[in-house]
DNA sequence: GGCCTTTAGTAAAACAGTTTACCCGATTTC
DNA sequence: GAAATCGGGTAAACTGTTTTACTAAAGGCC
């Protein structure tokens, strides 16, 4: 009869020791065990083909070593690049470091069933990390101000206490500014994300519009329209910015799949993008490339957000392990508090590759512009 | 002080019964205990707001309620809407029935620690599915023949003993034929997948051309391509079958991103397609209905696919779990066999919805023709 | 040689459930 | 009226780790 799984007993009796022993060696706390002893085990343990039960290490620790990334309820979220760019930074990241990720869609009925807390309160999951979150989202709430791991990726809710980490936004706005100004550019219009919805959505148009003002280029409120991150309104807002305003000479979009929009309704207007409008998006996603004209845009890292993301997940659990368990660990997060300073934190829990150092002030993820075809220089 | 999670004690402390009755409640197994009973501790359960550790729950069962679904290492894998909407389908199912869904890239570093079998031995979870395996996959090999819980989702591998789940493939070239056919269509070429590398992108191919075969249409080798299943490389191949064949009326692709490659080839060419050139593809991704023209295509419905494959999975859990455990549940894995015949099982673990009644011989994912704008009719 | 440190290791108690075998009193059966 | 059955429940063993507190032996010191 073949045996089941061996267990950490089994390597002990063949090795000659104590389950304690082979629970120090496997976890790196030998300070107290020979070296014969331990390469003794080591071998039982390569004999046996011993893995230790994740199911029985967490279970004293609570800990399932396991992340959750929740995304929005769109059709097909899985197929959205965007997502997908964030969740490979975040996968990375966490199988770097042996922890695993879990994928929820909160759906309505993972939003009744209260889904997001329970998976936390049942141990199945160390941590939330939280994609494509808008003020729609509002029991977001019920997390708020909580010592509990979640994590707001790319967006920040003001009136709520949580924790997020975001794009520098500001700096990609001003970039574009800065490079439409550059080529000459003076007509401008934007196709802005769904402002009041969306925080960094409105903190891109304010510095795009501000930057512009700096330079002494005013932009009326009319030249800016709610595209609504997609293609379908993004191309019907440039179409009502070419409409209102025929001598626009260039379009910032919000996003890349907004400036898709907005070469489609470029084409059905007579203009030619690259020619005789230029177009500016943001995110740098595929498509962006292969755009005709390829796309100048602004590169928003999202595989970097996504490590990034991850790293100040894994340094908040390791802090909340690190100082006793339950009681005093409320004071601890609390003081930690939304740790956008990113401060130093005690050095085990610190993963190699943090990016820390890069990160500018507020852990914002760096942004540069692309230049591709789809601007043109207005100057002599 | 705050008291941390309560436990399973806890609520039978506070409901005046044993840990045991407690357990017997939340598990439903409650034939033998009175309503009375159960109604005040689920009482206690609200008040206390208790839920059960999974991890506790695991440890005897071995099981973690998890399944992970393996990624090929393509660059953005998450991006893909093909693998999106096979994970849609899989997680909603999972949810269902209570199990969670972790993600895994099939990296290098993924092959060489072998964490395809650790996470299955460690517990971490308690199946695999794998999307995008190809013939590059060889450590697939490792689990040829086992009672391992692996199931290829939409490929096969004749050479390994492996359980596959499949969508309708030969009838998918047989739709496309057949339509080609009925619209007027004689001189027809193709792009095909990957061909002797991907199973299911032959059979395609096969059917395909077997059909036009039995309308008297023969099809030569050369005008069969092969497009790697790939925006660019199809282009490529369309360019090259129209180039060697200029009379050619239409080409059938086997997938849609291959079709979207030879839009571009044509319009490159100088062919219009929907009024000189008919195009078809195979997938029907969100693409292919915004496409321009609007492609007719084969909609394989990967959604359904991702639904039966977890199905599928989740039913061999059950079986496994049902007969005991480790020694007899090998030979009861091995009677189920790859079961493509997906024959009646015991009751309890099979889900809801599982299409099961829907499912053609074989247990292939039923598949049918979109009709859209690019094929022109060249019938009187 | 006795006492104090180390060193290397261990026993046993958590952790939080499930499961098996059993128990006790009230009916039913013969 | 005694034995068997049944309803409703429980005690205790079991799952596989980690962790805390302890110990036995060896080495250093005076």
């Amino acid at each position: 009869m073949a045996k089941s799984r061996p267990s950490i007993r089994d390597v002990a009796r063949e090795s000659g020791v104590s389950p304690t022993t082979v629970s120090l060696i496997i976890n790196q706390v030998d300070e107290r065990i020979s070296s014969a002893t331990r390469s003794r085990v080591l071998k039982t343990i390569d004999r046996l083909q011993y893995k230790p039960s994740r199911l029985a290490q967490g279970l004293p620790s609570k800990s399932s070593k396991t992340l959750a990334i929740i995304l929005p309820d769109l059709h097909m979220a899985f197929a959205d690049a965007y997502f997908g760019e964030i969740i490979s930074g975040i996968y990375d990241h966490a199988a770097e470091q042996d922890y695993r990720i879990t994928l929820e869609v909160a759906r309505r009925s993972f939003v009744r069933s209260k889904r997001y807390l329970n998976i936390l309160d049942d141990c199945s999951v160390d941590g939330l990390l939280f994609l494509g979150a808008t003020e729609e989202h509002r029991w977001l709430e019920d997390c708020s101000g909580s010592d509990r791991p979640l994590i707001i990726v790319n967006n920040r809710f003001p009136q709520w206490d949580l924790d997020s980490i975001l794009c520098d936004y500001p700096m990609a706005g001003r970039l574009a500014a800065d490079h439409l100004f550059a080529q000459g550019h003076r007509h401008i219009g934007m196709v802005c994300g769904p402002s009041a919805k969306v925080y960094t959505a409105d903190e891109l148009t304010n510095a795009f519009i501000d930057r512009l003002a700096e330079h002494g280029v005013a932009i009326r409120d009319r030249l800016v329209v709610d595209g609504e991150f997609n293609v379908g309104p993004g191309q019907r807002a440039a179409a009502q910015l070419l409409a209102t305003e025929p001598n626009l000479t260039a379009i910032f979009c919000g996003n890349d799949k907004m400036a898709l929009g907005a070469y489609q309704a470029a084409r059905a207007m007579g203009r030619h993008v690259g020619t005789d409008l230029s177009i500016v998006g943001c995110d740098d996603l595929p498509a962006a490339a292969t755009a005709d004209p390829p796309m100048t845009t602004v590169r928003l890292n999202y595989y970097d957000l996504g490590v990034a993301a991850c790293a100040r997940m894994l340094r908040r659990l390791g802090l909340a392990r690190s100082n006793g368990n339950a009681q005093k660990t409320a004071d601890a997060a609390k003081a930690a508090g939304p740790s956008n300073t990113d401060a130093k934190a005690p050095g085990a829990a610190v993963p190699a590759k943090t990016h820390r150092h890069v990160l500018p002030p507020a852990g914002r993820i760096p942004v540069r512009l692309v230049e591709r075809q789809s601007v043109v220089s207005l100057n002599v």
